[in-house]
RNA sequence: GCAGCUGUAGCUCAGUUGGUUAGAGCGCCUGAUUGUGGAUCAGGAGGUCCCCCGUUCAAGUCGGGGCAGCUGUACCA
């Protein structure tokens, strides 16, 4: 076969490929996240949410603000649209299409309804390092109620499922702002009014930026712009020297988030009392001494929830406090470089968005956890158990006229609640101990003639037998040692493997 | 979207001023070992040098265009 021959090239085969941003989910990484999934599904259920699930599609119009338009009608969402003409999207949080189940079967639901699911939601955007175009979330929400208790509570929450995980206290910390401050300090400062909408926007996008740019980057994104070290420039708000130092001083005012109530803040401060000027404000910073003193009366300090005024989370729905959950801990990457995780969880209140769908307003509050990135928090703090789960017990195929009696063999260990199987490839005995060590499985069981006709099998225990084989350095010997091999009667069998099995547990 | 960098084997990467049949390590397969996973040794498979156009006797190497990836940035429900 002249294989140089390219002319005659086989026929061009498919390329075996996932879609970029897309990511397949091993045996590993699934066993792993289902743990990391009940603890946090024994949390929210000993708070008393129950589980709900929407599907994976929705109309686009339900989702909110993503209607497809003509030219680009998958920017940011995956949409297409029903024979019927009409547009469906896949969802991309969990919290839009609860919203659509409460005001689609409010009249049945006791209020406040509380309820949490995890699943997978979908963005049509760039993948970046720990950003996937599909990713899982953990969701839980209080639908119902304006009381900041609400809040309070999914903080509270927030802080016990990261503790649960094996983050320790310290190493994450619940941060809480309230929109209505942001507006209220905007106000402060003549950024009201329609006219100013835009403004406002790019000015709650540069206090997000915070952590990462720090307080120089954010005031000349709050000013005349900000160039970035490839040279690309972003436009600024456009505040004079005077509003932007204001809306500083407020985001990165320490004893603000620090004081244990509002009694111990500095009225005399500059900012606050041009602050206190707007209702907007009073109103806010009411609701967060509330939350503040609600969880310090259940015993969650500063070093677990934080009232800290610079969060800004999502721009489109939230209406009052938000919160999310930052890992504090910084880890080395594969590159050696510092990395932190950031972000891992977050929510806040969204009062408009079930009263989309409704003659009246529903106050609702909720979050979100970001299952994957939390997963990769978690494997950096070495809090997963990444040792492979192990594998069935496999039974060789000596002679293949004999298949009967191995599956009886299988039959008999799978009665007795024993992970096993009989090899089903056409390979040699070689290739099918190779073939049980990458199952990793515990031991195989081998019955050729010889052993048949004593009425015995060999179980031969892998694990074992991996660790005896560090000390033997000669194949011959290796072979001839055969160890960790033990020869029993076939009436044996299911007890013996039974203590290797719990041996290797 | 914008900017910078990078595209050579499954993976990580070499590849000289342009020069014959493009290499290494790891991984994979086979054998030494007819019934024993490791180790060792020997052998083997695996390539559209991202794609197209151009320059040249000659291009993995040079030029132009495209595509993809990475990083930063923007957007982020």
């Amino acid at each position: 076969m002249a294989k140089t021959d390219k002319a005659h090239r086989p026929k061009p085969r498919l390329k075996p490929q996932l879609p970029r941003g897309f990511q397949d989910q091993d045996t590993g990484t699934l066993r792993v996240t289902g743990a990391m999934l009940e603890t946090i599904r024994a949390v929210f259920e000993r708070y008393g949410f129950d589980p709900v699930e929407t599907p994976a599609i929705e109309y686009t119009e339900a989702l909110g603000k993503f209607l497809p338009d003509q030219d680009r009608p998958n920017e940011g969402v995956f949409s297409f649209q029903d024979d019927d003409e009409q547009w469906l999207s896949l969802r991309y949080d969990l919290t839009a299409p609860l919203a659509r189940y409460v005001a689609e079967n409010f009249d049945r639901l006791p209020k406040p309804y509380r309820s949490y699911r995890a699943g997978y939601v979908f963005r049509n955007e760039k993948p970046g390092p720990g950003r996937f175009r599909q990713f899982m979330q953990f969701d839980a929400d209080t639908v119902g109620t304006a009381s900041v208790a609400a809040d309070a509570e999914i903080c509270m929450m927030a802080a016990d499922v990261m503790e649960e995980l094996g983050i320790k206290r310290g190493d994450y910390v619940v941060r809480v702002n309230n929109r209505k401050v942001l507006d209220g300090v905007m106000e402060a400062i003549g950024l009201d009014g329609d006219e100013n909408a835009g403004k406002r926007l790019t000015v709650l996008r540069a206090i997000d930026k915070l952590d990462r740019l720090g307080a120089d980057g954010v005031r000349l994104l709050l000013g005349g712009g900000r160039k970035d070290e490839s040279g690309d420039f972003t436009k600024g708000a456009g505040l004079n020297e005077g509003q932007a130092e204001f809306i500083l001083n407020v985001v990165t005012f320490e004893r603000f988030f620090e004081a244990s109530s509002e009694k111990e803040m500095d009225q005399n401060s500059e900012y606050e009392n041009r602050s206190r000027a707007s209702e907007t404000y009073n109103a806010g910073f009411a609701e967060l001494d509330e939350i503040r003193s609600l969880v310090q009366a259940a015993g969650y300090g500063p070093n677990r929830v934080k009232i800290d005024p610079s969060v800004v989370r999502g721009l489109e729905y939230y209406t009052g406090p938000v919160y999310e959950v930052e890992l504090t801990f910084e880890t080395v990457n594969e590159k050696g470089e510092k990395a932190r995780f950031g972000s891992v969880a977050g929510g806040g209140r969204y009062d408009g968005l079930v009263g989309r769908f409704r003659p009246d307003e529903t106050p609702a509050t909720g979050f979100s956890i970001g299952v994957s990135r939390l997963l990769a928090a978690l494997s950096a703090l070495g809090r997963v158990d990444t040792a492979a789960d192990l594998g069935p017990v496999v039974v060789l195929v000596m002679d293949r006229d004999r298949i009967a009696d191995y599956q009886t063999m299988v039959a008999g260990l799978r009665a007795a609640g024993i992970r096993a199987e009989m090899y089903l490839g056409t390979s040699g005995m070689k290739a099918q101990m190779k073939y049980a060590d990458r199952r990793n499985a515990p031991c195989v069981i081998i019955q050729g003639s010889n052993e048949r006709e004593a009425g015995v099998v060999q179980i031969k225990d892998l694990i074992e037998g991996a660790r005896m084989a560090k000390g033997i350095e000669d194949h011959a010997e290796w072979k001839e040692a055969r160890p960790a091999q033990v020869e029993v009667e076939v009436g044996k069998l299911v007890d013996t493997v039974r203590e290797i099995v719990a041996r290797h547990h």
